[in-house]
RNA sequence: GGCGGCAUAGCCAAGUGGUAAGGCAGAGGUCUGCAAAACCUCCAUCCCCCAGUUCAAAUCUGGGUGCCGCCUCCA
């Protein structure tokens, strides 16, 4: 069995062969730090960060790298607007990225380059390009000639004419520069300075990078002319990975910038896509700090991955209400299978508590079966049914013993099982704090809850059951969860 | 208008030729004074529609319909 992607270049699933052997020279699109992430950044760093941790457990040294774009106009006017610089706001959300990505388990990448850390590299990929003649400069802009790449639209399945035609009046009005083109889709590289925006001494005066180009510069120099994986949001496809190509191929002899390029889904809010422009976005930090779900309860930064998790990557997905509940009442029940080791196994006579999976035949063949579903292009929404699993059957041992009832598995099997849980969340980024289990809940202490249900017992003795009820009332309030039994005290937990 | 993608139960979602995973919600039962929690059982004769290929199709082909993305900055 062999991993398998799907390669936007292709638009088919292919053989996962790497440049070299089980080395992985991965690159994924950051933000342009000019507001605070939403939910659509959040699953596209979640999915990468979750592809780039299954080939960790594959086997492969992958080396991840995610730029941050600290030049650009929306900067600059968030500068204008927080009476700040560009230096300051990118910084100050770049500083939030990390925040908010950092809750939801997401891994620092292996560099984190900045454009503007890159200005001699742009220049000089630039005037690698001009050499060549696949760019040329006009009063201090420089445009990549897109008709001298033969090749261009092969990432996202177009052509110039199909471009034109779809484009119409569209093209010429959008844009004051469009007169300097020779080709109204030949793209800036280089643009010149404007009054009182940042800008770099250059060979074709003083200006700043275009967009596209940080990200070829960058690539070449962190990695390569050629990586492994190219990967970012769908939106990216047309027209900045196609620019990336145009410029890095044809700069490097057409040797290809990517062997495969990958695209997430776009997250959806009330069936539109989730997007600044348009202005129906959530937040990161509001999600986690501020919304409520269908149960009024907040938002686990786990629920957020899982939710993530349970769609395939490349279909588009809605939030609602009603799925973050949904994926929240999901994790509980993956939360109580991973920490039920902790709460149980000293009971069970287990002699430590290490999570770290033994290979046996059972752990074997829950783990082969999980790598089935993953290897098949990412396929985590599959590979979660055997963490459901699992999950689900530790949470009933976990109960059976709760409520003081004979627990027959054998508990060596249950730790395998318990292990395997624990790794095969822990590829997918979903993790325990077992420190939540000794975090009191409640207000009470034992004896305060005992002495409680004393007199409730007494109540109910004297079939008194407004007060028992009145009693069990002010438990549930404090958290406690009671369970009654005919002819036997009442026994209690912290929920 | 051009290009690309998607349509599976109340909701999310897997399944890519061999007779519908999993999760959430829901129903019934056990337990309880009643609950709650948990456990047990049930929950798509059928995969947007119409034709076709095949012994066999949710899965392949053709034609519709609907939705979404990109074509401007966008994860």
């Amino acid at each position: 069995m062999s991993l398998t992607i799907y390669n936007t270049l292709t638009r088919t699933k292919e053989p996962f062969q790497t440049l070299t052997p089980n080395r992985v020279k991965m690159y994924c699109c950051g933000v342009t730090v000019y507001d605070y992430c939403h939910l659509g950044h959040a699953r596209s760093y979640i999915v990468w960060d979750t592809v780039r941790r299954y080939l960790q457990w594959r086997g492969y040294a992958v080396e991840y790298v995610q730029n941050f774009t600290d030049i650009d106009d929306k900067i600059l006017k968030r500068a204008d607007v927080e009476q700040s610089s560009m230096q300051a706001v990118a910084e100050k959300y770049t500083a939030a990225y990390f925040e908010d990505l950092h809750r939801l388990n997401v891994r620092d990448a292996d560099s984190y380059p900045l454009a503007t850390k890159h200005i001699q590299e742009i220049q000089d990929l630039i005037a690698d390009l001009e050499t060549k003649g696949f760019a040329y400069a006009v009063d201090g802009d420089v445009y990549f000639r897109v008709r001298r790449f033969d090749e261009y639209g092969k990432l996202s399945k177009r052509n110039l004419e199909d471009l034109r035609a779809g484009a119409g009046e569209r093209v010429e009005a959008a844009d004051p520069d469009q007169i300097k083109k020779e080709d109204p889709f030949d793209f800036a590289l280089w643009k010149a300075a404007k009054p009182g925006e940042p800008s770099w001494e250059s060979p074709w005066g003083n200006g700043r990078p275009g967009w596209h180009i940080e990200c070829s510069a960058m690539i070449q120099k962190q990695l390569g002319d050629t990586i492994d994986i190219h990967c970012g949001g769908g939106d990216l496809v047309f027209p900045h990975h196609e620019n990336e190509i145009a410029q890095s191929e044809c700069a490097h002899d057409r040797r290809p910038l990517s062997t495969y390029w990958m695209h997430n889904g776009m997250v959806k809010l009330s069936g539109e896509k989730m997007s600044k422009s348009l202005g129906n976005f959530i937040t990161i930090r509001k999600l986690l700090d501020d919304y409520r779900d269908g149960n009024h309860q907040p938002i686990d930064p786990m629920t957020v991955r899982l939710f993530v998790l349970t769609a395939q990557y490349r279909k588009p997905m809605d939030f609602s209400d009603a799925s973050i509940t949904a994926a929240g009442q999901s994790w509980q029940t993956i939360k109580d299978g991973m920490l039920f080791g902790y709460e149980f196994g000293e009971k069970l006579g287990w002699d430590n508590l290490d999570p770290i999976r033994a290979d046996t035949p059972a752990t074997i063949a829950e783990v082969d079966r999980f790598r089935t579903a993953a290897d098949d292009d990412f396929n985590f929404a599959e590979g979660l049914v055997v963490v459901f699993e699992l999950a689900k059957e530790l949470r009933k041992v976990g109960n059976i013993i709760t409520h003081d009832s004979e627990q027959t598995a054998d508990p060596m099997l249950l730790k395998d099982k318990w292990q395997t849980l624990i790794e095969l969340a822990g590829v997918l980024g979903l993790e325990v704090n077992p420190d939540e289990l000794k975090v009191q809940v409640s207000g009470l202490s034992d004896a305060e809850i005992e002495s409680l249900l004393t007199e409730r017992q007494i109540a109910r003795a004297n079939k008194d059951f407004a007060t028992s009820d009145r009693i069990r009332a002010q438990l549930t309030e404090e958290k406690i969860v009671v369970i009654d039994k005919a002819g036997v005290p009442s026994t209690w937990y912290r929920g």
